[in-house]
DNA sequence: CACGCTATCGTTAGCCA
DNA sequence: CTGGCTAACGATAGCGT
């Protein structure tokens, strides 16, 4: 502390994106950032988000609550009626008269976590797509087996720490649980949706299932 | 000052939300941050982002650089080529040699402005298609007729903005003005495009011109 | 390279007009 | 309801590890 005592770095106007790497840094957390607003803007007020985001490398990141392309089939003109609207409307309800805001606050970081693990899986994704033209056509189950193991790993993990926090929730909450977000943004490991969901229509084998690890599965080369 | 000392309002864990109509306007709140959030990012990063904000009341709202369209499109399969790389890499390589960050800033101020309008007239858009089924068959003509009066005055309020500020830059900058980022989210008002854009497969008269006027045309009802 | 820390800022809830 | 103000809080750039 006391390092740079009263000014010091000062980030000046804003930032000083020295190079490029830092520049990478820079474009994560703030994507990150980004995407945590999101989660907190939806769950907060009940609204619908989509957010792609496209990054300087051409990764594709995207946030989607409850999916990216519900909303984008609703933002392109399909007037379905609003999906889940009991749900959302018991979502608001609760929101205003019942004063469990710590639940809520608690569901945004599982809600954050699951969103970022999501991105992650649709990156790897898009990134072993653009890698080499057309992947899955050639001999790489060896590849995937080795990513799989990760992946099954990092399902682990989080569902782990998924239901430990439910559990604690559980705990808290007298009555049953009153939040079904998670539902929405949680697609359960054997539910087989049809394939043109994320990254869709390249025929990705694992595709849709959007979910990754939580570490070094995805390089930002 | 000092109405509530030290631990006034607190916002114990995070916010009160006491009621509907301020849950509205932390909506409205929030989204702006998001949009400005993900505005820094692209100006910052050069990255692409798209979002689609759906409110409880299904309003919607969207933010898009350089378009919704364009991005979602492209996150839908078509691996149509980085559009304008050439561009793009030029800002990235403005961003990282030159220390320009003052004009980039104001940038982001503008493109903020332009995003507001933006969406401000998708949202409107958007919500005159909602309110009556399909109002665009109907005998309306005078109501486009006001309405674009109020666009057209907007309009011309924001040229003179935008015009006033680039002139500003031009006498910062002894080169060409680097940033080519305003083209991609300003449309020319007599720029042409096809139907298929912002609300599109509607019909709407004036459909993807995404420009809204400052303030009054949008109800929030 | 990814994560933790921290000073420094940006963002925002609550008001008020 | 939009916009401004302020105190409080959140986000984050830089840097260690």
């Amino acid at each position: 502390m006391t390092r740079r005592i009263s000014k010091g770095r000062q980030r000046v106007e804003m930032v000083k994106m020295k190079n490029a790497s830092n520049l990478q840094v820079t474009f994560s957390k703030r994507r990150a950032g980004l995407f945590k607003k999101a989660s907190e803007l939806c769950t907060l007020c009940g609204a619908e988000i989509a957010i792609v985001v496209f990054s300087p490398g051409d990764k594709v990141f995207s946030f989607g609550h409850p999916s990216v392309d519900t909303l984008v089939e609703r933002f392109l003109g399909r007037d379905l009626p609003p999906p889940n609207n009991d749900v959302h409307n018991q979502l608001i309800v609760a929101h205003r008269e019942a004063g469990i805001r710590e639940l809520n606050t608690k569901l945004m970081n599982l809600e954050e976590v699951l969103q970022m693990e999501k991105n992650r899986g649709e990156s790897l994704q898009e990134i072993r797509r653009r890698a080499n033209g057309q992947w899955w056509e050639s001999p790489i189950e060896e590849l995937n087996l080795f990513q799989l193991q990760h992946l099954k790993e990092a399902l682990e993990r989080l569902e782990q720490k998924v239901e430990k926090v439910a559990q604690q929730q559980k705990m808290v909450n007298n009555h049953a649980f009153p939040f079904h977000t998670l539902g929405s943004a949680w697609t359960p490991p054997n539910c087989a949706r049809e394939s043109s969901s994320y990254g869709l229509n390249v025929g990705a084998p694992f595709a849709n299932r959007a979910i990754g690890s939580t570490s070094s599965i995805v390089p930002n080369y």
